[in-house]
DNA sequence: AATGAATGAGGGTTCATTCAT
DNA sequence: AATGAATGAACCCTCATTCAT
């Protein structure tokens, strides 16, 4: 592992326990065991170590969301599918998923999505207006619908994370169709 | 307005607009015309009056939730109920619902919740376990269906507060039904 | 003293000692015995402190300059009269004269002078083109003549300041002459 | 050019853009398309690289001004070629002169003169003390001496420098006799 | 109850200098 | 000779907190 990733692997985990202001040069570079000034041989600032942790965790989310194309499926089958990814990802990168929710709340987030998310998002809008037509899905922004799925797969990975059961004895399967059941029409 | 009220209305607003941290003892005492060696007669350091302010949020929350007694309807029509109520309670009170948000994505949050807000959850939790033996609901713990679905009322809230037209043509009382379905057997 | 004077007066000495860059916050928290903290209390910046000693030091060179009311003399007591001021009030005040020098010196300096000197300068101005057409004084530019003649009155009194004689036996009167002598015809 | 001389070259460039302090062994190193590490085999400290670089350009100054034998001359024109040598050094050469005056204008300066420039100054002295005898120069000491001569010459090449025509109509020859005859009875 | 000047630890950052390679 | 990663002290500045008044 290179300096810059033991930067960031260091960054990740302070911001967990500390969030983004509580996470400082002085403690990265003590629990690297590395210099404060080192630091600023690989990142300009403290703000640019956070973009671009982000970037570089938004884009493993979206890599696991999109793995088995999704957007290929019928319109239930391809949100369940995005709400099994999202869920299985939090609940193996729970740190890099409390790190997005924490980013994201912060004033460091200023809506500066990664290319390949744009892309995944414009082709899912696509596809929901067709659905829509369809008479398939209710009319409702595509920010909507991520609140009414995807975010209640984060809340829920979230609870595991905490030491919860909070499935208990329901499937992810049958979670995943429940919820997303409550899109359509 | 005793000058306690004063200090907490000055940080709700100062929290929405710079933050936790963004929020300093000078920036309260200028705002609220008053001197920063006063404020440290109300309260004994900057993290009280946060938690103090949080637990106060919350509790307003509460009530709203609990004032139309829903826990002597339906299992389904409760959970409406509540849904709605957590949905205008965002709208109508914006601030404080973007105080509940950055303060529970902070380091402040230590899951302490207040008195009013656990009995009601123990009630709540009392009901729902007597609607899995029925079977009519799922078996889900508490958080997990809170998940599913109050979360999903502050999600869409925050959504109409960002400016969008989260629910478009769909009524909020249709919406509240969608989403409440999906925890439902 | 107030505190902002007792932070002027410690700057003044410390850059005379130290130069601009070397006058730290640090050194002039010490020097004064009182902490960094409060020094932003009464200015925004160090490079605030270090501009409104400047504006003060010139204002009081300005002064000193006009306080005979120069400009009603012919051309050569005019200048004879600006240089024994300029001399005196170097070797009297000759921290203030090496804080000018070093300021002018730095990237501190903008070129932004006083309104009471830039008044002082453009009514000299004018006295100078009245004695060009009267075929009294060189025409030179006004930056050239300062040059020949009160940088020399602060030159020689730089020399007085390290111990020198530097007019050994001539009166002030006498090289005031002989210097402003060189700018006429 | 070899390494020191490319170091010395660069950081002549570099405090005419930046200053003393802001000519960094890391700027340095850039420019001169070399490693940090290296420049400590040439010199022991960025100080060193100072003190030598400014002995180098004072011992070109000396040079120039010595290059033809102004001490062979009657005093007048003896100072009169030394102030036209200085005069033109200073606008053929403006890089150096900038850099003596910030050297000069810093706490690197200790008034340490190259031996070349002693071994002149000694010289023109001695010159000096024989006119003074013979009643045809001031009773001054030798550094008033240049502060009325040498060092008008150069402020005169800084005006000219930053844009200014400092003689207008005037001869350079003519304004060296008017300045140089200050000193004399 | 109230003021606001004062403290000082800690923030992000810079940079002369060193040293393993 | 040469590299450039690494160090760490010192920079300017912020701010929760204290305390004399």
């Amino acid at each position: 592992m290179n300096k810059k990733e033991i930067i960031f692997k260091t960054t990740l985990e302070l911001v967990n326990e500390f969030g983004l202001i509580g996470t400082t040069i002085s403690k990265i570079s003590k629990r690297a065991n590395i210099s404060p000034g080192i630091i600023y041989h690989y990142f300009n600032s403290k703000d640019e170590i956070i973009h671009q942790l982000y970037k570089n965790v938004e884009e493993d989310f979206a890599r696991e969301i999109n793995k088995d194309n999704p957007l290929n499926l019928s319109i239930l089958d391809c949100y369940k599918q995005i709400w099994i990814s999202a869920y299985n990802f939090c609940i193996q990168n729970y740190k890099k998923m409390v790190f997005i929710e924490i980013y994201q709340n912060s004033p460091y987030f200023k809506d500066c999505i990664s290319t390949a998310r744009r892309e995944f998002l414009e082709m899912l809008s696509k596809k929901n207006e067709e659905s829509i037509m369809k008479g398939e899905l209710k009319d409702l922004p595509i920010e909507s619908i991520y609140a009414m799925t995807g975010r209640v797969a984060i809340e829920l990975a979230r609870l595991h994370i905490k030491g919860l059961n909070p499935l208990k004895s329901n499937s992810i399967e049958d979670m995943a169709e429940s919820i997303c059941r409550s899109i359509l029409i």
